[in-house]
DNA sequence: GTCGGTCGTCGAAGCGCTTCGACGCCCCGG
DNA sequence: CCGGGGCGTCGAAGCGCTTCGACGACCGAC
């Protein structure tokens, strides 16, 4: 670059010399916090531009009392969704970087300690917590460390915090309305593990109550039943549900690992997909559509840009809503009719 | 907390204070540059205990030079490997702390500019990048900037360069080797999609010269062909891969989404596995297992531990090698013989 | 007993930036 | 023609930390 060796530092106060002006002047310009003549402004910028001037990080941080970083907290444990994550992960980091700010990553299992040392060291303005459980251990920390926060999912008691969510009710309505407009009046929702049902985790209980809702408003008969993750599990209880219920035309699969299994299994109990039965899931679209599966997408950029804008707006400390539901759209390929 | 209003910074002058010393004294305490007394030491550390004390990340940025954080610089393409780039993350930020140092996650489509931005800025000490590729624009500018990187993959020209890979090469050969040994005289490598080697990203080259040259010095005919990622176009390769060479009876996989296609697909295609056609994949260990496929699996958090190790030594200005290639294994399961 | 050398501690000088108050200057109204 | 008030710019004071040089105190060697 410009007449500096490569590794040393261009500061404001070089700008400011090469442009004639005081650095504070080429603060202002950069920040625009004060006003300043249309020449002094252009004659700043292009010494910028020749110097190849970035701010320094830490002084400016330092001086600002803002690091303009936001903390990324993914979960420990990375199974099934892994795609999904990383799609999140990617819309964060673009959106942030939109607000000038840039990413921390975190992993969970540095756990509470974690948070407590960079909410102290002023590392990151604020904090993203992606997979909240319904009493996570993180989220009264959060309200005591006063660490401006956006949940991903909703904790039991959301109170002074930020949460965005797919509206999982709003998508097992979806998912009805699609089969009975399609004409079944026999459906049934395949969905998360009885463990997550009796832990009362909100998306899965706001599904049911979805479905279970416009079945009602429809004139649908709706049977809903819990499904564990393994693959002979699902054919287990998929073949159960049908052998209890052998008039149903309708399938809505809320389970990630049930998917593939009840795709493969359906054939296998007589019936064709979808001549027989309708299949429609709530899952990842990238588990659905190589499949041609019909689905109600978890829109992952969407609820990390969604994120990152509650999080500027609170870190600008305007009011956010407290609870943030995205709209979920349908998507109809070949598995539903 | 203790004594002070949430939100409040706890500085190294309360901890002086609270322990009776100079600020310096509680800095070289922390810091273990100079000789302190056992008593002193022990006061002091009681003091920032009981304070809560953690220094201020750009204060000490800016008065020691050292961000004390790193960047991962992450693909976010199509292609890549998703779950092990997640896994490799875990793995880089475990090992990054374990060193004391954050992670900066950047994404490859701010491009070289990002880069620049996160040079000139002093927000990071060193950069990790991931999936470069044989001739990578960011390899000049990397040392032009002269920011201590390393790189995962390997570019063309490595020199002067910390590069960490698993090596690729003797993987295809493993595969070769573990084909011919049990018999198999005509094989295929079913690889990357075309983009990839397009790309002319590194693993994929090398994995197929690998193959290649185990082939012609086992006196074993090889095929390569590239193949997309969706299940569809999976089994439209494979079939007319069969159709091409009908007398093929090993396979190498080297994509992680055709794994469970072939397998499933070569049943149909009247070839079972293994009596038949012999399957063994180059993929993580997580996906082979389930389907008890022989692998020689893609050691993430190895090469990610690797990485953070290697920056480190180059941050502390100790020599480290150009490359560093991590030998791979081969675990025979039941999808060959 | 005296002198040099550690050892342990301190004070002060920045690191590069933001921000606050001050201060010309120019324009307008009286 | 003079006074008041923006507007545009400047200088200086930190932000919290590290690090350098200085300096007592204490020790062993002579």
């Amino acid at each position: 670059m410009s007449g500096r060796a490569a590794g040393e530092q261009v500061t404001i106060a070089d700008v400011a010399r090469h442009a004639g002006v005081a650095a504070s002047t080429v603060s202002y310009v950069l920040s625009g916090k004060r006003a300043i003549s249309a020449t002094t402004r252009s004659r700043v910028l292009a010494s910028v531009r020749a110097l190849g001037y970035h701010p320094n990080a830490g002084a400016r941080a330092l001086a600002s009392r803002k690091a303009n970083v936001i903390a990324l907290v993914l979960p420990l444990r990375t199974g099934m969704q892994v795609p999904v994550v990383m799609r999140f992960a990617t819309a964060v980091v673009t959106t942030a970087r939109r607000y000038d700010h840039d990413v921390l990553l975190v992993t969970a299992d540095e756990g509470p300690s974690g948070l407590h040392r960079i909410a102290g060291s002023a590392l990151v303005d604020g904090v993203l917590l992606m997979d909240v459980e319904l009493e996570d251990s993180r989220v009264p920390l959060l309200r005591e460390l006063s660490l401006p926060g956006v949940l991903i999912g909703h904790p039991a008691d959301s109170t002074g915090l930020a949460c965005v969510d797919l509206d999982f009710r709003r998508a097992g309505e979806l998912c009805v309305e699609h089969l009975a407009g399609a004409g079944h009046r026999r459906i049934a929702l395949l969905g998360a593990p009885a463990a997550v049902y009796d832990r009362g985790t909100g998306f899965a209980h706001r599904t049911r109550r979805g479905v279970l809702a416009a079945a009602g408003r429809l004139g649908v008969e709706a049977v809903t039943r819990p499904c564990e993750e393994n693959p002979a599990a699902v054919r287990r209880d998929l073949t159960a549900l049908l052998a209890d219920h052998p008039d149903i035309t309708g399938l809505v699969v809320q389970n990630e690992s049930a998917v593939e299994p009840v795709l493969s299994t359906l054939p296998t109990l007589g019936r064709r997909v979808p001549q027989d039965v309708s299949v429609v899931a709530v899952c990842p679209d990238e588990l659905a559509e190589p499949s041609a599966l019909t689905c109600v997408p978890v829109p992952a950029e969407e609820v990390g840009r969604q994120a990152v804008t509650l999080l500027m707006r609170r870190l600008r400390d305007e009011p956010v809503p407290e609870v943030t539901l995205l709209e979920p759209r349908l998507t109809v390929r070949d598995t539903s009719r």
